[in-house]
DNA sequence: TAAATACTAGAACGGTCGATCTAATATTTC
DNA sequence: GAAATATTAGATCGACCGTTCTAGTATTTA
């Protein structure tokens, strides 16, 4: 019972690589049993079909970033310094998650209607939060912006552009990089 | 003469509407000509392949951005005034070519050596551009951060996650949005 | 220990893929 | 008007796709 768990996350692990770095319709199953050297019908026992193993992903990781957003958006403290925290966990997140997060925003468009509803309500949920906190800052006159939904859309393009160029093996470390991109989104939204 | 040159865009505009929607491996070359009512011979008379469509498919668009931005970043003018020009000249050549710059940024990892050379090569020019101006900027001490690629990531961040949210059919207008965008990278970036 | 269940391998199925081949019809060139 | 060339359709190729089927071997349960 501890083994077969085992050696489905073992699945999941490799099919997350091959699916970041192929894509979904560019991944095979074949391809990613012969990546773990077993056989086709083994992909089967653990899944469904090609989609679900898709949504198993999906549940192993990015499922959860919303709830983890949320506890930290509806926390105690200053405002800002509750946004400058909520910030940083979902760098943190995205980073100990890059893979999947990736896997996430690219091939969105190639799943079935009930993967991409399930892809949908996850980035409305992460967005909602961030209008939510924006509406939260505006009432302290700690926002410039008129529109909070495309100040939202600003922020999250930053941080999940940097998914797309950052380099675990580059120069710099995980912390200065958040540190320049936190300041960069601060000073882009905030009022003084 | 004239005919020929005129099918051939007409399926490259057809190519790049299914690219765009189904992305590189998700389209099959009988998608394309089935979607034009053509053989699939006659896809492969006016491109030698599947990538050689797609190249053109940069050619025909994406490929001149560069130059374009250059002209207006070597301009004339007030530092600041002109290179919020180039970021308005950037989200305007975007949309104009919003399908194809989707493209653009979707697939490249699956392409063949060749392809993805360009691709590459095309990302960097402008990011050179950017971090140029940076240059520019910062000895005029109007840039705040250290770190001007992370700088450049940032702003091309904001402008290219446009591209994946923006809807023409939306309530706001074009400029509007620009504007808004602007003024989110123009507070992000500079010292005062 | 016997029956039920979990797991595994490999062949096979129907379908689609990119690409090619054959052959016919326009169009241009001389 | 004849020869060369451009353009087209449709059949066909081998490879690979997601999935299923068959049949075997471990492992657990009673």
């Amino acid at each position: 019972m501890a083994k077969n768990k085992y050696r489905r996350d073992e699945l999941l692990e490799i099919a997350i690589d091959l699916f970041a770095e192929k894509g979904y319709v560019g991944t095979s199953i074949r391809d990613i049993a012969k990546a773990i050297d077993r056989s086709v019908s083994n992909v089967y026992h653990y899944f469904e079909n090609k989609e679900e193993l898709w949504l198993a992903i999906l549940e192993y990781s990015v499922q959860g970033l919303p709830e983890k957003l949320r506890t930290v958006a509806h926390g105690e403290g200053e405002p800002l310094e509750r946004f400058r925290a909520l910030l940083k966990l979902h760098l943190e997140e995205s980073t100990k998650h890059q893979r999947e997060t990736k896997i996430f925003f690219i091939d969105e468009e190639r799943l079935s209607p009930k993967g991409k509803v399930i892809n949908k309500r996850i980035q409305k949920e992460i967005l909602d939060i961030y209008v939510e906190q924006f509406r939260l800052l505006q009432s302290h006159n700690l926002v410039r912006t008129k529109n909070l939904k495309i100040l939202a859309f600003n922020v999250l393009a930053t941080i999940n552009w940097f998914l797309r160029w950052y380099d675990p093996e580059g120069d710099m470390s995980k912390e200065e990089i958040y540190d320049e991109i936190i300041d960069f989104v601060l000073h882009g939204m905030c009022a003084k």
